[in-house]
DNA sequence: TCTGGGGTCCTAGGACCC
DNA sequence: TCTGGGGTCCTAGGACCC
């Protein structure tokens, strides 16, 4: 039995969360650059925002409901999950943390009844950490997924699915004939694994829900789709394909890509950038204890605008040596970019990718049969620099080709950014008589 | 004027090997 | 006129997830 357990709206929450003045009013989180509503509260889903919804498209909802738009705290929301998660570990014996805001956790062994336990944990976390959450329970974590699908919408959709599932539905509690029931009102669309593409094909097959699904002939499923729909079919009708994977494995690929505030025209800039994005995937590289024997560079002007020239253009090296040092890294960057920069045009993103990672110690060194084109790595140098930044901050001490000058003309636009109230000094709230 | 970021897995096809 | 069989590796593209 397994149980996947999320925070309802988990971004708009911790906003909440610090600011009790939002309950009740419509809240959307933007993403980086103010650009999209990447999270929306109940109420600003029933003004009809859209997930994805482009910040000016929904501007007018400011003035005329009452529309709340915050930046994206992901500082906030990382130490909020920590939180959240810590808790619900606390449901059985193994855990593995899904996403930022969900986890699945294994319920073997576990005694009692499951569902009022379920309900505890929720009691808890909104007490301790002020975070409403979903729980659902199934004896495949598909099922689980689907039974928080409909712990979720029992409450906000009145009539989907019967209220006493709301908040906590537990798919191994109630008979064959209920089970196959609240699968027969699940559309199809619905199911984790069947993203737009397969609904429609599905569809078209005649399969429109989930029971339609979970009495397909898996065999016929793969042979039409794929072996990844099949057990999506056999989890749906209660035979566990997918395990809890509670160790995390190491990243294969890491990226570090933005869209810039403002236009970039010039190449100095963009060299500043593309620095910064290889420093902070070195970073993340050094921190999951790998080295990258590849780099990926692209750069691309805006898809929006129709009427510029438009330009997107990729490169990649293989690194002589697999390497975790910045400024390795930084200079393969700029070599990259050099070569893919054409004048004339308005660069609007831009990113760094690391490929071919693989763990520190398993490098395989190189004859010196060629001059060396990069720099040799400093192993003590980025000790001691992510040291003082653990420390002092991030970006206390970066690579000087990054950009002197803050803020950067390229960097993001954050103009409602809220405080990090959990882990910075100066984000703590003061309480006043 | 203004449109996010970061991942994984599977499959098909081509290159190449013996 | 006749032209094998079987395997691996890599890449690009497509689908999905949050």
């Amino acid at each position: 039995m397994f149980a996947l357990i999320d925070g309802n709206n988990f971004y708009a929450s911790c906003e909440r969360v610090f600011r009790p003045s939002l309950n009740g009013r419509p809240l959307v989180v933007l993403s980086n650059n103010d650009g999209c509503a990447i999270a929306r509260s109940e109420e600003a889903k029933a003004l009809g925002v859209r997930m994805g919804a482009p910040l000016f498209k929904i501007a007018h909802l400011l003035d005329e409901a009452g529309l709340v738009a915050v930046s994206a705290n992901f500082e906030l929301y990382g130490d909020m999950s920590e939180r959240l998660m810590s808790l619900a570990a606390g449901l059985g014996h193994r855990q593995e943390v899904y996403s930022i805001d969900e986890c699945f956790v294994d319920l073997t062994g576990v005694r009692g009844d499951l569902t009022l336990r379920a309900q505890r944990l929720r009691a808890r976390i909104a007490q301790w950490i002020g975070i409403p959450t979903c729980i659902g329970m199934g004896s495949t974590k598909t099922l689980a997924k689907l039974a928080n699908h409909i712990a979720k919408n029992a409450e906000r959709k009145p009539g989907s699915y019967p209220v006493e599932h709301a908040q906590v539905c537990h798919l191994g509690a109630v008979g064959v004939d209920a089970r196959e029931a609240l699968l027969g009102q699940t559309a199809i669309a619905e199911v984790w694994g069947v993203g737009p593409r397969l609904a429609a094909q599905l569809q078209a097959e005649g399969l429109h829900t989930a029971l339609d699904l979970a009495r397909a002939n898996p065999v016929v499923v793969q042979r039409r789709w794929s072996v990844v729909l099949a057990k999506t079919a056999l989890e749906l009708s209660g035979t566990a394909c997918l395990g809890l994977e509670d160790v995390t494995p190491d990243k294969q690929q890491l990226a570090c890509t933005r869209s810039f505030g403002q236009p970039v025209h010039a190449l100095p800039e963009l060299i500043e950038a593309v620095n910064e994005f290889a420093s902070r995937a070195a970073e993340k590289l050094r921190r999951q204890g790998s080295v990258a024997a590849q780099l990926m560079v692209f750069i691309r002007t805006s898809p929006f605008r129709r009427q510029d020239r438009q330009h997107s253009a990729h490169r990649s090296l293989a690194l002589p040596v697999p390497t975790h040092d910045s400024t390795v890294l930084c200079e393969a960057a700029s070599a990259l970019v050099r070569h893919l920069y054409q004048p004339g045009h308005a660069y609007a993103k831009a990113g760094v990718m690391l490929m071919d990672l693989r763990p520190v110690g398993l490098e395989q060194g190189r004859l010196a049969l060629e001059p060396a084109l990069l720099p040799p790595s400093k192993p003590a140098l980025m000790q001691a620099m992510d040291a003082i930044n653990q420390r002092h901050g991030r970006g206390s001490l970066h690579v000087a080709s990054t950009g002197a000058t803050h803020p950067r003309a390229w960097g993001m636009k954050q103009a409602r950014k809220t405080p990090a109230y959990t882990t910075r000094w100066a984000g703590l709230l003061v309480a006043s008589a």
